[in-house]
Formats: structure tokens, sequence, C-alpha cells
DNA sequence: CGGTATCCCTCCCGATACTG
DNA sequence: CAGTATCGGGAGGGATACCG
């Protein structure tokens, strides 16, 4: 019996995925997203709890280099800016309703 | 419109999955269980690169009190432990293999 | 209102050693 | 071989202030 990892062939895109997600709140952002769609800033900020101006920044930064979310900023005083989640980003929203159906059946217990 | 989430209800059962599932290992040790079905500490840990000694037995720990892996003790020396996913551990794996299926689908840029 | 910079501290985690 | 304890460094991230 082998040691070795015959599960879906290589484990790269596995790897690929967890570093995309990982993270305390990328999840937590992208569900957000799917359910709210098109959302300002300071909205989202409200609605996740406990984060902090810098980490809400940092963690869209990133969410937005990998091309997860869109962001549109509006050129006026005071600022608007609106996020959402791109082709790729709605593509993962398939995994976040597994997450939720997953943790309905399970959460009791 | 709503500023609210409206998505699949409560938000809980999301943030119930996300609990057992974050963290910089956790998602790793199951993928790894999923692939290997029941393995000892000495295989996993060679199999995870980079983890040290002291956080896959804190992971494995977490894990097995969340129900989602058994652990099993040989009385015997040198000691002897095997891990396997449980049934709970089992409906995890959909969603290991969805994010298996996303990466693959998106790695190349 | 939203982004960035700075400071500073917490606590995560790695290294090491010892036990059964 | 597997688990636990201890210690210490350093990255992560909180608070705050200022800029566009």
């Amino acid at each position: 019996m082998s040691e070795k990892i015959c599960f879906v062939g290589s484990k790269e895109p596995f790897e690929y995925t967890l570093s995309i997600i990982s993270g305390k709140w990328k999840l937590k952002i992208i569900y957000l997203l799917a359910c709210m769609g098109t959302v300002r800033y300071g909205v989202l900020k409200k609605n996740i709890d406990g984060i902090t101006h810098k980490m809400l920044s940092s963690q869209l930064k990133e969410l937005e280099s990998e091309k997860i979310i869109s962001r549109k900023e509006y050129p006026q005083v005071p600022p608007k800016v609106e996020y959402a989640l791109t082709e790729k980003g709605q593509s993962l929203v398939p995994l976040v309703i597994s997450m939720c159906d997953w943790g309905e059946m399970h959460r009791t217990g």
C-alpha cells in the first residue's frame, strides 16, 4: 500500500485553492459578496464582525490581486468604492453553498 | 435594498463550518486523510510540507475534538497511532473534491 | 468615506528536550 | 514513535493618525 497521494492526481490544484481562501477573513468576504452582490466598503465592514479597517483593506487587496473580486472607485467626494465578485469569484459560490449546507447538517450535536 | 444577509438564511451554519476548517493546516490534514485512508502519525507528518511536530499534534487534537477524525492508539512499544476520517469527516470530502476541481480549473493564469 | 503608514504588543509557532 | 512542556523570536494584526 503506497504512502503517496493518489486521490485526484497532483496535489497542486488543492494547494492553489487553499492559498486563495486561506486566512481568517477571505471566505467570509467571499460569502458576504455572494450574499449581497455589489457592496460598499463600509457596508462590508459593518457585516464582518470583529474585522479592523486595516485587515479588511489588506484582505480585499489580496482578493482583488487574485481576481476574485472587483473594485470600482467613484471619483467623488466623499469617496465611494464598491466591491463585487468577479466571474472567477462567482465560481467559488458553489463551494460557499456547500459550506453552508454542511454547517446546517452538522452544527447541532 | 436591505443591507442584511439573505443568501441561505442564517449565517451561523457558514460560521460553524468556517470554524472547523479554518487554520493553516486543517484542510490539508483532512485532504490527506481523504486521500490516504487510515494513516500513522509519522506518515501524515512526512506528507505535510513544513508542519512541525507540535503543530500537527495540536491540529489533530482539535480535529479529533470536533469529531472530524478518529484516533486509534495501539498499546505497544514503540507506540503506534493511526488517524482516519470519521463519518462526519468523510462528509467533508465532497468539499475537498470541489476545492481540487476549482483549483484545476483556475490555477493556470 | 476609504486607503495607507506607523507604532507596538500579543500570541502563534518553531526549536528543543523529556516522558511513556 | 507519539505526545507534552517550556521558552523565546518574530510575524500578524490592533489602535491611531493622517492623506486623498
